[in-house]
DNA sequence: TGCCAGGCCGGGT
DNA sequence: ACCCGGCATGGC
């Protein structure tokens, strides 16, 4: 639209953002794998929560593409508990570890070499990936340059009036990238600040973060 | 105590 | 193309 093409916050608010909070260090996760199980576990759940499922996965020395697929499902779904969703996402993330071992050898690199629209569209085949969990796992796990959009996103753009609110995600996606350059590490960045204000100030409660004390960041920025 | 969390899916309109 | 209910635990 002709509002959001000239409207200039969206690189404003990344660099007032990084200077407020820092760099975020994103993803919190150590390997490839630990971070395509974070990003499938954390659906619709708190992170806390995820946490304690991926460290009882590694105390059970489960998190693994072959220890997923060749433990029994009862087994995967009791120490994924704390996650919530515990059967469904059982079920998917084995379904996931047997995908990743059959199509790239449980391998980040031969997975990450394919094209990222390509192995995007592969990933949205599986099941219980759908377009968040598929660019968090192309951008934190294969530092592809590919933007995320989740509901933090959401809000806080419609909260700065960059948005609606209703748009479809890959509408929100372009938006976002055709205003950055492709740098993986400016998404990465960018959608990690999101969330850490988002937690503290963009609640489902408050659409339009009536209450959050960046209420006034869009016209100040604009006034920069 | 209720409401919410870094969604996704299937069925119904 | 939307809209909705279901999925489930744990924290504030």
């Amino acid at each position: 639209m002709s509002r959001t093409a000239t409207c200039p916050s969206l690189r404003r608010i990344y660099h007032r953002l990084l200077r407020m909070l820092g760099p975020q260090r994103w993803w919190p996760a150590k390997t490839p794998f630990e971070v395509m199980t974070g990003a499938m576990l954390t659906q619709g759940t708190n992170w806390h929560n995820v946490e304690r499922a991926i460290a009882r996965l590694k105390a059970a020395r489960a998190l693994s593409a072959r220890r997923l697929t060749n433990l029994p499902a009862s087994m995967v779904q009791r120490l994924i508990r704390p996650a919530g969703f515990f059967r469904q996402k059982a079920t998917r993330l084995q379904a996931f570890s047997r995908w990743y071992r059959a199509t790239y050898s449980a391998n980040a690199k031969r997975m990450f070499r394919q094209d990222p629209w390509t192995l995007r569209n592969e990933l949205l085949t599986l099941p219980g990936i759908g377009p968040e969990t598929a660019d968090s796992i192309l951008l934190y796990a294969g530092h592809q340059a590919v933007c995320v959009v989740d509901a933090y996103t959401r809000r806080i753009f419609r909260r700065h009036q960059l948005i609606e609110g209703h748009e479809p995600y890959e509408v929100i996606q372009r938006f976002v990238m055709d205003r950055f350059p492709e740098d993986p590490k400016l998404f990465n960045e960018f959608h990690a600040l999101l969330v850490a204000v988002g937690k503290r100030y963009c609640h489902r409660r408050d659409p339009d973060c009536a209450c959050c004390p960046l209420g006034e960041f869009p016209r100040r920025l604009d006034d920069e």
